[in-house]
DNA sequence: AAACTTTCTTACCATAGATCAATTTTTTTG
DNA sequence: CAAAAAAATTGATCTATGGTAAGAAAGTTT
Protein backbone atom coordinates (compact mmCIF):
# COMPACT_ATOMS: atom_id res chain seq x y z
CA UNK A 1 0.00 0.00 0.00
CA UNK A 2 2.51 2.54 0.74
CA UNK A 3 4.73 1.10 -2.12
CA UNK A 4 2.28 3.47 -3.84
CA UNK A 5 4.09 6.74 -2.59
CA UNK A 6 7.21 4.78 -3.05
CA UNK A 7 5.83 4.45 -6.87
CA UNK A 8 5.67 7.99 -6.83
CA UNK A 9 8.91 9.24 -5.57
CA UNK A 10 10.58 7.20 -8.01
CA UNK A 11 9.07 9.16 -11.14
CA UNK A 12 11.13 11.85 -9.54
CA UNK A 13 14.32 10.23 -7.94
CA UNK A 14 15.87 7.07 -7.51
CA UNK A 15 14.92 6.09 -4.27
CA UNK A 16 16.56 2.78 -2.19
CA UNK A 17 13.77 0.30 -1.07
CA UNK A 18 15.79 -0.30 1.84
CA UNK A 19 16.03 3.49 2.37
CA UNK A 20 12.29 3.34 1.82
CA UNK A 21 11.10 0.81 4.19
CA UNK A 22 13.01 3.16 6.96
CA UNK A 23 10.81 6.43 5.72
CA UNK A 24 7.68 4.77 5.56
CA UNK A 25 7.33 3.89 9.30
CA UNK A 26 7.11 7.54 10.29
CA UNK A 27 4.07 7.96 7.83
CA UNK A 28 0.19 6.91 9.63
CA UNK A 29 -2.08 5.10 7.65
CA UNK A 30 -5.43 7.49 8.00
CA UNK A 31 -8.90 6.97 7.29
CA UNK A 32 -11.80 9.63 6.35
CA UNK A 33 -15.88 9.27 5.30
CA UNK A 34 -16.82 11.81 2.99
CA UNK A 35 -17.75 15.07 3.97
CA UNK A 36 -14.50 14.67 6.52
CA UNK A 37 -13.02 17.99 7.26
CA UNK A 38 -9.28 17.03 7.60
CA UNK A 39 -8.11 20.38 7.93
CA UNK A 40 -10.09 22.95 9.48
CA UNK A 41 -9.77 27.13 9.31
CA UNK A 42 -7.74 28.44 12.61
CA UNK A 43 -5.94 25.22 12.84
CA UNK A 44 -1.91 24.88 13.33
CA UNK A 45 -1.07 22.82 10.56
CA UNK A 46 1.90 20.79 11.58
CA UNK A 47 0.99 17.78 8.70
CA UNK A 48 0.79 16.71 5.15
CA UNK A 49 -0.92 14.01 3.78
CA UNK A 50 -0.40 11.97 0.76
CA UNK A 51 -3.44 10.36 -1.04
CA UNK A 52 -3.81 7.23 -1.53
CA UNK A 53 -7.06 6.58 -2.27
CA UNK A 54 -9.71 9.35 -2.59
CA UNK A 55 -10.43 12.98 -3.27
CA UNK A 56 -10.55 15.82 -1.36
CA UNK A 57 -10.19 20.11 -1.59
CA UNK A 58 -8.83 22.80 -0.46
CA UNK A 59 -10.75 25.82 0.04
CA UNK A 60 -11.48 28.84 1.83
CA UNK A 61 -14.50 30.85 2.57
CA UNK A 62 -14.27 34.70 2.48
CA UNK A 63 -15.81 37.70 3.91
CA UNK A 64 -18.60 37.53 1.57
CA UNK A 65 -19.26 33.93 2.55
CA UNK A 66 -18.16 33.00 -0.78
CA UNK A 67 -16.14 29.15 -1.24
CA UNK A 68 -12.62 29.85 -3.28
CA UNK A 69 -11.05 26.25 -4.26
CA UNK A 70 -7.62 26.52 -4.39
CA UNK A 71 -6.80 22.75 -5.08
CA UNK A 72 -8.62 19.24 -5.79
CA UNK A 73 -5.89 16.24 -4.63
CA UNK A 74 -6.51 13.15 -6.53
CA UNK A 75 -4.37 9.76 -5.67
CA UNK A 76 -0.82 10.43 -5.57
CA UNK A 77 -1.48 14.43 -4.79
CA UNK A 78 -0.19 15.56 -1.85
CA UNK A 79 -2.38 17.61 0.48
CA UNK A 80 -2.42 20.36 3.15
CA UNK A 81 -2.99 24.01 4.21
CA UNK A 82 0.15 24.92 2.75
CA UNK A 83 0.49 28.49 3.61
CA UNK A 84 -0.24 27.85 7.17
CA UNK A 85 2.20 24.28 7.03
CA UNK A 86 5.11 26.70 5.46
CA UNK A 87 4.70 29.64 7.27
CA UNK A 88 3.71 28.63 10.79
CA UNK A 89 0.34 31.03 10.52
CA UNK A 90 -3.05 29.79 11.69
CA UNK A 91 -5.15 27.94 8.72
CA UNK A 92 -7.13 30.04 6.34
CA UNK A 93 -8.21 27.09 4.78
CA UNK A 94 -10.16 24.21 5.37
CA UNK A 95 -9.65 21.00 3.67
CA UNK A 96 -12.63 18.58 3.33
CA UNK A 97 -13.13 14.86 1.99
CA UNK A 98 -14.44 14.90 -1.36
CA UNK A 99 -14.82 11.15 -1.07
CA UNK A 100 -14.10 8.51 1.27
CA UNK A 101 -10.14 8.83 1.68
CA UNK A 102 -7.18 6.47 2.60
CA UNK A 103 -4.32 9.23 3.33
CA UNK A 104 -0.43 8.71 4.73
CA UNK A 105 0.03 11.53 7.15
CA UNK A 106 3.11 12.46 7.86
CA UNK A 107 4.27 15.70 10.49
CA UNK A 108 6.36 18.69 8.89
CA UNK A 109 9.31 18.00 12.01
CA UNK A 110 9.41 14.20 11.18
CA UNK A 111 9.52 14.81 7.48
CA UNK A 112 12.13 17.12 7.37
CA UNK A 113 14.39 15.14 10.13
CA UNK A 114 14.64 12.35 7.33
CA UNK A 115 15.77 14.79 5.06
CA UNK A 116 19.61 14.74 6.32
CA UNK A 117 20.17 11.10 6.27
CA UNK A 118 18.08 10.85 3.03
CA UNK A 119 18.59 13.67 0.71
CA UNK A 120 17.02 11.79 -2.03
CA UNK A 121 14.07 12.35 0.05
CA UNK A 122 14.59 16.16 0.05
CA UNK A 123 15.37 16.34 -3.68
CA UNK A 124 12.17 14.73 -4.01
CA UNK A 125 10.47 17.28 -2.31
CA UNK A 126 11.93 19.85 -4.33
CA UNK A 127 11.02 18.72 -7.50
CA UNK A 128 7.21 18.48 -6.60
CA UNK A 129 7.87 21.87 -5.66
CA UNK A 130 9.36 22.75 -8.66
CA UNK A 131 6.21 21.10 -10.31
CA UNK A 132 3.60 23.23 -7.75
CA UNK A 133 5.47 26.24 -9.49
CA UNK A 134 5.15 25.60 -12.82
CA UNK A 135 1.46 24.64 -12.05
CA UNK A 136 0.74 27.69 -10.28
CA UNK A 137 2.29 30.33 -12.68
CA UNK A 138 0.14 28.39 -15.51
CA UNK A 139 -2.65 29.01 -13.48
CA UNK A 140 -2.27 32.48 -12.77
CA UNK A 141 -1.25 33.02 -15.90
CA UNK A 142 -4.79 31.44 -16.92
CA UNK A 143 -6.81 34.15 -14.64
CA UNK A 144 -4.38 37.31 -16.77
CA UNK A 145 -5.08 35.10 -19.87
CA UNK A 146 -8.17 33.51 -20.37
CA UNK A 147 -12.34 34.11 -20.10
CA UNK A 148 -13.87 32.03 -18.19
CA UNK A 149 -14.81 29.38 -20.95
CA UNK A 150 -10.77 29.36 -21.73
CA UNK A 151 -10.42 28.69 -18.26
CA UNK A 152 -13.16 25.92 -18.34
CA UNK A 153 -11.64 24.07 -21.55
CA UNK A 154 -8.11 24.24 -19.67
CA UNK A 155 -9.16 22.90 -16.25
CA UNK A 156 -10.95 19.71 -18.10
CA UNK A 157 -8.24 19.38 -20.48
CA UNK A 158 -5.55 19.11 -17.77
CA UNK A 159 -7.33 17.78 -14.98
CA UNK A 160 -9.85 15.05 -16.81
CA UNK A 161 -9.95 12.75 -13.89
CA UNK A 162 -10.48 15.37 -11.44
CA UNK A 163 -13.49 17.39 -13.36
CA UNK A 164 -15.55 13.71 -13.00
CA UNK A 165 -15.04 13.37 -9.44
CA UNK A 166 -16.09 16.84 -8.00
CA UNK A 167 -19.13 18.90 -7.83
CA UNK A 168 -19.52 21.92 -10.62
CA UNK A 169 -20.06 24.25 -8.32
CA UNK A 170 -16.44 23.07 -7.18
CA UNK A 171 -15.22 23.39 -10.46
CA UNK A 172 -16.63 26.82 -10.39
CA UNK A 173 -15.13 28.30 -6.93
CA UNK A 174 -11.65 27.12 -8.38
CA UNK A 175 -11.87 28.77 -11.73
CA UNK A 176 -13.24 31.84 -10.42
CA UNK A 177 -16.35 32.08 -11.86
CA UNK A 178 -19.74 31.80 -10.10
CA UNK A 179 -22.13 28.53 -10.30
CA UNK A 180 -24.70 30.05 -12.53
CA UNK A 181 -21.75 31.52 -15.14
CA UNK A 182 -20.27 27.69 -14.90
CA UNK A 183 -24.16 26.45 -15.88
CA UNK A 184 -24.12 29.13 -18.75
CA UNK A 185 -20.66 27.81 -20.32
CA UNK A 186 -21.49 24.09 -20.06
CA UNK A 187 -25.50 24.62 -21.51
CA UNK A 188 -23.19 26.54 -24.53
CA UNK A 189 -20.43 23.85 -25.07
CA UNK A 190 -23.76 21.29 -25.67
CA UNK A 191 -25.04 23.28 -27.78
CA UNK A 192 -22.05 24.22 -29.86
CA UNK A 193 -20.76 19.96 -30.29
CA UNK B 1 29.42 41.70 -4.56
CA UNK B 2 28.79 37.93 -4.34
CA UNK B 3 28.40 38.38 -0.40
CA UNK B 4 25.33 39.49 -1.93
CA UNK B 5 24.18 36.12 -2.58
CA UNK B 6 26.19 34.79 0.33
CA UNK B 7 23.60 36.81 2.95
CA UNK B 8 20.64 35.86 0.83
CA UNK B 9 21.46 32.29 1.24
CA UNK B 10 22.42 32.67 5.10
CA UNK B 11 18.59 34.01 5.72
CA UNK B 12 17.53 30.33 4.68
CA UNK B 13 20.14 28.23 5.92
CA UNK B 14 23.25 28.36 7.46
CA UNK B 15 25.98 28.37 4.95
CA UNK B 16 29.85 28.07 5.68
CA UNK B 17 31.79 31.20 3.83
CA UNK B 18 34.31 28.32 2.92
CA UNK B 19 31.56 26.20 0.89
CA UNK B 20 30.21 29.62 -0.33
CA UNK B 21 33.61 30.43 -2.06
CA UNK B 22 33.78 27.48 -3.88
CA UNK B 23 30.33 27.67 -5.18
CA UNK B 24 30.43 31.50 -6.16
CA UNK B 25 33.03 30.68 -8.30
CA UNK B 26 30.40 29.15 -10.43
CA UNK B 27 28.86 31.86 -10.88
CA UNK B 28 29.25 34.94 -13.54
CA UNK B 29 28.48 38.20 -13.21
CA UNK B 30 26.86 39.82 -16.11
CA UNK B 31 25.58 43.02 -16.43
CA UNK B 32 23.43 44.43 -18.72
CA UNK B 33 21.74 48.05 -19.37
CA UNK B 34 17.61 48.93 -19.46
CA UNK B 35 15.47 47.23 -21.82
CA UNK B 36 17.54 44.44 -22.71
CA UNK B 37 16.07 41.47 -23.06
CA UNK B 38 17.76 39.19 -20.89
CA UNK B 39 15.07 36.53 -22.22
CA UNK B 40 13.45 36.23 -25.45
CA UNK B 41 10.23 33.91 -26.45
CA UNK B 42 10.99 30.25 -28.04
CA UNK B 43 14.61 30.46 -26.26
CA UNK B 44 15.87 27.15 -24.48
CA UNK B 45 16.46 28.27 -21.28
CA UNK B 46 19.20 26.45 -18.86
CA UNK B 47 19.57 29.80 -16.73
CA UNK B 48 18.39 31.15 -13.80
CA UNK B 49 19.94 35.07 -12.35
CA UNK B 50 20.59 36.33 -8.96
CA UNK B 51 19.48 40.17 -9.08
CA UNK B 52 22.35 41.75 -7.04
CA UNK B 53 21.33 45.19 -8.45
CA UNK B 54 18.58 46.35 -10.51
CA UNK B 55 14.44 45.61 -11.49
CA UNK B 56 13.57 43.13 -14.11
CA UNK B 57 10.30 41.26 -15.11
CA UNK B 58 9.14 38.26 -16.99
CA UNK B 59 5.92 38.77 -18.73
CA UNK B 60 4.53 37.58 -22.06
CA UNK B 61 2.23 38.62 -24.84
CA UNK B 62 -0.82 36.50 -25.07
CA UNK B 63 -1.97 35.77 -29.28
CA UNK B 64 -4.09 39.15 -29.13
CA UNK B 65 -1.29 41.29 -27.80
CA UNK B 66 -1.74 41.67 -24.45
CA UNK B 67 1.42 41.94 -22.44
CA UNK B 68 1.02 39.57 -18.59
CA UNK B 69 3.32 40.26 -16.81
CA UNK B 70 3.81 37.20 -13.84
CA UNK B 71 6.80 38.84 -12.05
CA UNK B 72 9.16 41.49 -11.35
CA UNK B 73 12.36 40.98 -10.06
CA UNK B 74 14.59 43.13 -7.71
CA UNK B 75 17.33 42.99 -5.66
CA UNK B 76 18.36 39.40 -3.76
CA UNK B 77 15.02 37.59 -6.15
CA UNK B 78 16.02 35.11 -8.34
CA UNK B 79 14.75 35.20 -12.22
CA UNK B 80 14.28 33.21 -15.27
CA UNK B 81 11.70 31.47 -17.33
CA UNK B 82 10.86 29.26 -14.87
CA UNK B 83 8.54 27.06 -17.04
CA UNK B 84 10.74 26.82 -19.97
CA UNK B 85 14.12 25.90 -16.77
CA UNK B 86 11.91 23.56 -15.14
CA UNK B 87 10.36 21.83 -18.19
CA UNK B 88 13.09 22.01 -20.76
CA UNK B 89 10.31 23.48 -22.89
CA UNK B 90 10.84 26.51 -25.28
CA UNK B 91 10.35 29.63 -23.39
CA UNK B 92 6.87 31.67 -23.56
CA UNK B 93 7.90 34.21 -21.52
CA UNK B 94 10.65 37.30 -22.45
CA UNK B 95 12.35 38.58 -19.42
CA UNK B 96 13.14 42.60 -20.03
CA UNK B 97 15.66 44.58 -18.09
CA UNK B 98 13.27 47.78 -16.88
CA UNK B 99 16.77 49.25 -15.14
CA UNK B 100 20.11 48.77 -15.37
CA UNK B 101 21.43 45.13 -13.92
CA UNK B 102 23.66 43.41 -12.12
CA UNK B 103 23.23 39.64 -12.23
CA UNK B 104 24.54 36.99 -11.16
CA UNK B 105 23.98 33.71 -13.96
CA UNK B 106 24.29 29.90 -13.42
CA UNK B 107 23.39 27.08 -15.64
CA UNK B 108 20.94 24.73 -14.16
CA UNK B 109 23.32 21.73 -14.98
CA UNK B 110 26.11 23.83 -12.65
CA UNK B 111 23.85 24.09 -10.20
CA UNK B 112 22.19 20.80 -10.19
CA UNK B 113 25.37 19.44 -9.82
CA UNK B 114 26.37 21.14 -6.65
CA UNK B 115 23.46 20.05 -5.25
CA UNK B 116 25.02 16.72 -4.51
CA UNK B 117 28.35 17.99 -2.53
CA UNK B 118 26.23 20.52 -1.20
CA UNK B 119 23.15 19.60 0.27
CA UNK B 120 22.32 22.57 2.22
CA UNK B 121 22.45 24.83 -1.56
CA UNK B 122 19.79 22.35 -2.32
CA UNK B 123 17.70 22.87 1.09
CA UNK B 124 18.06 26.84 0.14
CA UNK B 125 16.60 26.04 -3.09
CA UNK B 126 14.14 23.71 -1.80
CA UNK B 127 13.14 26.81 1.01
CA UNK B 128 12.80 29.19 -1.68
CA UNK B 129 10.12 27.26 -3.45
CA UNK B 130 8.34 27.03 -0.49
CA UNK B 131 8.36 30.44 -0.41
CA UNK B 132 7.67 31.02 -3.57
CA UNK B 133 4.56 28.21 -3.69
CA UNK B 134 2.57 30.29 -0.37
CA UNK B 135 3.61 33.96 -2.63
CA UNK B 136 1.71 31.94 -5.58
CA UNK B 137 -1.26 30.38 -3.88
CA UNK B 138 -1.83 33.98 -2.32
CA UNK B 139 -2.21 35.71 -5.80
CA UNK B 140 -4.02 32.83 -7.16
CA UNK B 141 -6.24 33.70 -4.23
CA UNK B 142 -6.36 37.42 -4.92
CA UNK B 143 -7.79 36.54 -8.08
CA UNK B 144 -10.11 34.74 -6.87
CA UNK B 145 -11.59 36.69 -4.07
CA UNK B 146 -10.23 40.48 -4.55
CA UNK B 147 -11.28 43.29 -6.99
CA UNK B 148 -9.15 44.92 -8.86
CA UNK B 149 -9.06 47.70 -6.50
CA UNK B 150 -8.49 45.66 -3.41
CA UNK B 151 -5.73 43.53 -5.69
CA UNK B 152 -3.81 46.82 -6.55
CA UNK B 153 -3.88 47.47 -2.47
CA UNK B 154 -2.26 44.43 -1.93
CA UNK B 155 0.34 44.76 -4.31
CA UNK B 156 1.32 48.38 -2.90
CA UNK B 157 1.34 46.64 0.27
CA UNK B 158 3.08 43.30 -0.56
CA UNK B 159 5.07 45.08 -2.59
CA UNK B 160 5.83 48.81 -1.82
CA UNK B 161 9.43 49.00 -3.08
CA UNK B 162 8.39 47.84 -6.61
CA UNK B 163 5.93 49.82 -7.11
CA UNK B 164 7.90 52.90 -7.64
CA UNK B 165 10.12 51.38 -9.45
CA UNK B 166 8.22 50.04 -12.54
CA UNK B 167 5.33 51.48 -15.05
CA UNK B 168 1.62 51.56 -14.03
CA UNK B 169 0.87 49.56 -17.35
CA UNK B 170 3.34 46.90 -16.64
CA UNK B 171 1.72 46.54 -12.44
CA UNK B 172 -1.82 46.69 -14.27
CA UNK B 173 -0.71 44.07 -16.72
CA UNK B 174 0.48 41.85 -13.35
CA UNK B 175 -3.34 42.63 -11.73
CA UNK B 176 -5.12 41.25 -14.40
CA UNK B 177 -6.92 45.09 -15.65
CA UNK B 178 -6.51 47.08 -18.15
CA UNK B 179 -3.85 50.39 -17.79
CA UNK B 180 -7.22 52.44 -18.14
CA UNK B 181 -8.62 50.67 -15.13
CA UNK B 182 -5.84 51.01 -13.08
CA UNK B 183 -5.28 54.52 -13.63
CA UNK B 184 -9.36 55.06 -12.58
CA UNK B 185 -8.59 53.04 -9.56
CA UNK B 186 -5.64 54.94 -8.83
CA UNK B 187 -7.56 58.52 -9.49
CA UNK B 188 -10.34 57.32 -7.08
CA UNK B 189 -7.84 56.51 -4.24
CA UNK B 190 -6.40 59.76 -4.59
CA UNK B 191 -9.71 61.73 -4.41
CA UNK B 192 -10.87 59.75 -1.58
CA UNK B 193 -7.55 60.58 0.49
C1' DA C 1 -40.82 5.73 -2.64
C1' DA C 2 -41.82 9.96 -0.11
C1' DA C 3 -39.64 13.69 1.99
C1' DC C 4 -35.77 16.32 2.30
C1' DT C 5 -31.46 18.30 0.97
C1' DT C 6 -28.18 19.55 -2.25
C1' DT C 7 -26.91 20.79 -6.77
C1' DC C 8 -27.89 22.59 -11.23
C1' DT C 9 -30.32 25.44 -14.44
C1' DT C 10 -32.73 29.41 -16.31
C1' DA C 11 -34.24 34.16 -16.62
C1' DC C 12 -33.82 38.91 -15.81
C1' DC C 13 -31.32 42.79 -14.43
C1' DA C 14 -26.96 45.06 -12.58
C1' DT C 15 -22.15 46.18 -12.71
C1' DA C 16 -17.04 45.93 -12.81
C1' DG C 17 -14.01 46.33 -15.91
C1' DA C 18 -12.95 46.23 -21.14
C1' DT C 19 -12.67 48.60 -25.38
C1' DC C 20 -12.16 52.49 -28.33
C1' DA C 21 -10.75 57.07 -29.15
C1' DA C 22 -8.78 61.30 -27.90
C1' DT C 23 -5.86 64.17 -25.17
C1' DT C 24 -2.49 65.33 -21.73
C1' DT C 25 1.61 64.35 -19.20
C1' DT C 26 5.99 62.34 -18.67
C1' DT C 27 10.15 60.44 -20.35
C1' DT C 28 13.58 59.73 -23.70
C1' DT C 29 16.51 61.06 -27.30
C1' DG C 30 18.99 63.60 -30.88
C1' DC D 1 16.10 71.86 -24.78
C1' DA D 2 13.16 70.78 -28.61
C1' DA D 3 11.12 66.97 -30.81
C1' DA D 4 9.60 62.47 -30.56
C1' DA D 5 8.11 58.57 -28.18
C1' DA D 6 6.07 56.40 -24.39
C1' DA D 7 2.92 56.43 -20.68
C1' DA D 8 -1.05 58.02 -18.29
C1' DT D 9 -5.54 59.93 -18.17
C1' DT D 10 -10.34 60.78 -19.42
C1' DG D 11 -14.85 60.08 -21.55
C1' DA D 12 -18.23 57.29 -23.91
C1' DT D 13 -19.83 52.96 -24.75
C1' DC D 14 -19.96 47.89 -24.57
C1' DT D 15 -19.70 43.15 -22.70
C1' DA D 16 -18.64 39.28 -19.82
C1' DT D 17 -19.83 37.88 -15.73
C1' DG D 18 -22.23 38.69 -11.20
C1' DG D 19 -26.44 38.92 -8.25
C1' DT D 20 -30.98 37.51 -7.21
C1' DA D 21 -34.74 34.56 -7.42
C1' DA D 22 -37.18 30.66 -8.68
C1' DG D 23 -37.80 26.17 -10.27
C1' DA D 24 -35.97 21.59 -11.91
C1' DA D 25 -33.07 17.75 -11.28
C1' DA D 26 -30.32 14.72 -8.73
C1' DG D 27 -28.86 12.59 -4.57
C1' DT D 28 -29.67 11.15 0.21
C1' DT D 29 -32.22 9.61 4.14
C1' DT D 30 -35.98 7.43 6.60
Amino acid sequence: MANQLLNHINTRVAFQESAFREIVQHFETVNFPKKHQLIGADDTISHQYFVLKGCLRTYLIDAQGKEHTIQFAVEDWWVSDYIAYYKKVPSIFKVECLEDCLLLKISKSTLTALFDPYPMLERYFRLQLENAFVAFQQRILSSLNLTAEERYDAFIKTYPAIEQRVKNYQIASYLGVTPESLSRIRKQRLQSS
